[in-house]
DNA sequence: TCCATAGTACGACGTTCATCGTAGAATGAT
DNA sequence: ATCATTCTACGATGAACGTCGTACTATGGA
């Protein structure tokens, strides 16, 4: 599913993160959201929205003069797609390797190590 | 350990595996070995060697007319720095979120799972 | 009707990266 | 000594990105 579009780069993945979190937004709003924390120029926002268009990423409701945008793709989409590069290039493509590396490196609470399991059995439940 | 470094780029990292995993080789060495698979001339090969010297990533033994390339970083840390980089980028910074969603679109077998699930206990015991 | 405001479109620039060609130095065999 | 081979060094190129400025257009109020 979905396959043949490219996975979204830094900054369009912050752009991406805005129309996820808060649906449909004009480039406005968008930029007045990812302002804080990032310092980027409105046209610059414009700039990438525009790239994420020609890329397939969001589409555009052009009928009103702001243009409203709105992602086209699933966030889990855009992060299994990174992840997956990730393993294919880091972890000979096995996810196992990764996962067994990010938990050996970083520290988890108790709650989400137990999440985590749990999430492990209901996987074996599939099989 | 070893911060302010630059993680390697994808072909950087191509060519510190050789290294990590054939250890000190000279570039033709490594040339021979990345080349099946990777279609890429010496002189590439040779530029990116000093690019990964200059980032500091290998350290060089000129005395041989062919110098002698090692890596000056270990695996892990290379690897556990790009998933904390994902990790930062696309989950909030957390390892945790990463590996759910890892272990959740990647099909991973039964004898992965019950590995997962032992590192997993051995984490808890630490705390 | 005219002008300030708010949009979009688009081109330009600097950076990083991967890639390669070429020049020049060292080496070894004849 | 000479010359082909094998290195290293270095500059050039092209693509992808992030960034911004400028030009042009639409809109709405005075």
């Amino acid at each position: 599913m979905n396959d043949d579009l490219t996975l979204p780069t830094d900054a369009e993945f912050r752009i991406l993160d805005v129309l996820w979190r808060r649906g449909p937004q004009t480039v406005r709003q968008v930029h007045d959201i990812v302002r804080d924390g990032w310092t980027v120029r409105y046209t610059t926002v414009l700039k990438i929205l525009q790239n994420l268009h020609e890329k397939g990423l969001v589409s555009r409701d052009e009928s009103a003069r702001s243009h409203v945008y709105e992602t086209t793709v699933a966030r889990e989409w855009a992060t299994n797609g990174m992840l997956e590069e990730l393993a294919d290039r880091v972890f000979e493509g096995s996810a196992a390797k990764l996962v067994m590396r990010a938990l050996s490196s970083q520290q988890a609470s108790k709650a989400e190590l137990e999440e985590i399991r749990d999430l492990l059995d209901s996987l074996d439940g599939e099989g």
